[in-house]
DNA sequence: GCTTGACCCTGGAGCGGCTACAGGGTGTGC
DNA sequence: GCACACCCTGTAGCCGCTCCAGGGTCAAGC
């Protein structure tokens, strides 16, 4: 008997997407496998065990590379593991440093959202006021207050970490 | 007196970065302004109050579709605008979400952080054992006890929202 | 035997929001 | 006359998928 299973099935089994798991394997995050006569690829336990494996890391955000250097680890257990440690503590770091800015983030579009209470005209629109004011660099109720989160890192991904400087600070020439 | 800024003033003046100026002109967010004799591109200020709004919104993680919509009420100020409450609850919404799927992630991080203490062979790694453990679907310190941050959206973008199925539930022909 | 439909294959493009080139032109100071 | 900072266009790359076109394979039902 061969317990092999076809694509479709270790996607069922590890609940990873099939189209995901040959990305995977293109990554070089999972081994390929071998082939059936028809071509299919056949999955045996070991690959079950590794996919579950990276499934959990994702789950933890854990990003592909580092993934990739927590297999080598599996694959070695006779290193060292302190790279482990720092590896974790960076994901955890990131990981708090984000929640962090995403709190200041929710505040301040809490309040934006105070601004406009029911359906107005887009020109009497509190929120959007709010925006436009922002903008200026007038000072806006979701950004003036909050001086010590700045530096830490932006709330998802895009370069705009929060407490930047407004069009308060240009050339006279320029404003309005 | 011509007062217009060539585009890494305008970038200074607002933040943000040069290309990413191009960027935003490419996709259509920021109107493509007049060219100066040397073909250098010439902002005036309404691109910079255009610039530091969408800047603005940036900074709330608010999506570059949606900034198109909102800099679409800014132009059509006699709209309903019904539509920026929705789109700002949507925001916040999304932010709540993943606010909470970050502060389960941060635990599960926390601790899986505390099953390694000093440094070992990666074989006697906690954190390691843990991450097999597992991915075979024994009960792990990380994803045992949350059953109902499952179905919130995902932390950051991954399929992999938390609380997901594991070997267990494996046909037992390719168990081990 | 034939069709239907579920599954599998490869290769490539697309998403968002930038970021980083290569390969060129322009403008200012020494 | 040269260095250097700035500008231009166009294209490719990043992450982790996700989707698609265009094809092959195989079991069940008629």
């Amino acid at each position: 008997m061969e317990t092999t299973l076809r694509i479709g099935e270790l996607g069922q089994a590890t609940g990873v997407d099939v189209e995901t798991i040959r990305y995977y394997e293109k990554s070089g995050l999972l081994p390929t496998p071998v082939r059936s006569q028809n071509g299919y690829r056949a999955y045996g336990p070991a690959h079950l065990e590794r996919l579950a494996f990276i499934r959990h890391c994702r789950a933890l955000d854990i990003s592909l590379a580092d993934i990739k250097r927590l297999l080598g680890f599996v694959e070695h257990p006779d290193a060292d593991c302190g790279d482990i440690n720092l590896m974790i503590d960076a994901q955890l770091a990131r990981v708090q440093a984000r929640l962090k800015s995403m709190q200041a983030l929710e505040r301040q579009l809490t309040v934006l959202r105070k601004r406009c209470d029911a359906n107005h005209a887009a020109g009497e629109c509190g929120i959007l006021h709010e925006l436009v004011a922002a903008a200026h660099g007038e000072s806006c109720a979701c950004h003036h207050n909050i001086p010590h989160e700045s530096s830490t890192a932006s709330a998802v991904r895009g370069p705009f970490t929060d407490g930047y400087t407004t069009l308060a600070t240009l050339p006279a020439s320029l404003k309005s």
